[in-house]
DNA sequence: CTGTATGCAAAGGTTTTGCATCGGG
DNA sequence: CCCGATGCAAAACCTTTGCATACAG
């Protein structure tokens, strides 16, 4: 799980400058399991940052992405959401209220080596699409 | 796997109307393994059919989707690309050339059915984010 | 100090929308 | 015939880019 320091060291140890902006959009997805989208990110960094700008905060999510900090899900309609929580697990989204859940995965492997001939996948994406318990109940059917 | 015929009567069994535009989408995407974007259909279909519009092949695609005919895959950063083949499995980015692989699957579901916690899923995606065995020659290691 | 990161604004690309017209059932 | 579907264009939206300035190391 993403924490300050980590971020801090795995930045350093890249090489990579560490900004106060930098440092922000790490505080705000500490411990953040609500998977905020792009523009959450971005108001929540502006209420102790007032300057900041969109570009950074967009910049900022794809550093941390491509040094495996965060994950990026792009599975909702809000555009990208992001996630500090790394080991693999899987993403429902209520299509009805938008919500995103987290679900478990089993330990096995999802898919079989042998059929992926020769393709090396460095992150994977599992999303369901539906209705969540709340929504359900509310809108029986479709 | 779609056909035109099925999807004629699964459009007229939801009371949809079948039109040449539609028909044309369809017959389009019937035996298309190569994952084609919205713009990719909508220059197939202008091919046979030049006055349709891009707005046109948007509803199509979305009214096909929702029916359960085709799936929509948001993993590509061109956009929404579509599926005819709606059996489970998975879709390979290259996150190199751009290219969508399909990946067989185990036939143990993936989830486990006591961590959705309610949650109702109507359909699923599993994304791999990568480079495809190509790519991965010519650009060793990133 | 030096080169990278930031902020701003504008551009880019995809998808949606509004509305008059067309045409399938 | 009627209501839904289409085509067109504009709008909405998310994301990227270019460039001058600020600042981390």
């Amino acid at each position: 799980m993403l924490t300050v320091s980590t971020a801090r060291e795995a930045l350093h140890k890249a090489g990579i400058r560490i900004t106060p902006q930098r440092l922000m959009v790490v505080d705000v997805l500490v411990d953040n399991r609500t998977h905020p989208t792009v523009d959450q990110v971005y108001l929540a960094v502006s209420k102790h940052y007032p300057t900041v700008s969109l570009a950074t905060i967009y910049s900022t999510l794809s550093l941390l992405a491509r040094n495996g900090l965060i994950l990026a899900l792009h599975g909702g309609k809000d555009g990208l959401r992001s996630d500090p929580e790394t080991t693999p697990h899987a993403h429902a989204y209520c299509e009805q209220c938008g919500d995103v859940y987290d679900v478990a995965l089993p330990d096995e492997p999802v898919w079989k080596e042998t059929h992926l001939s020769g393709f090396q996948p460095r992150h994977t994406e599992i999303s369901l699409y539906g209705l969540c318990a709340h929504c359900a109940q509310t809108t029986p059917q479709s």
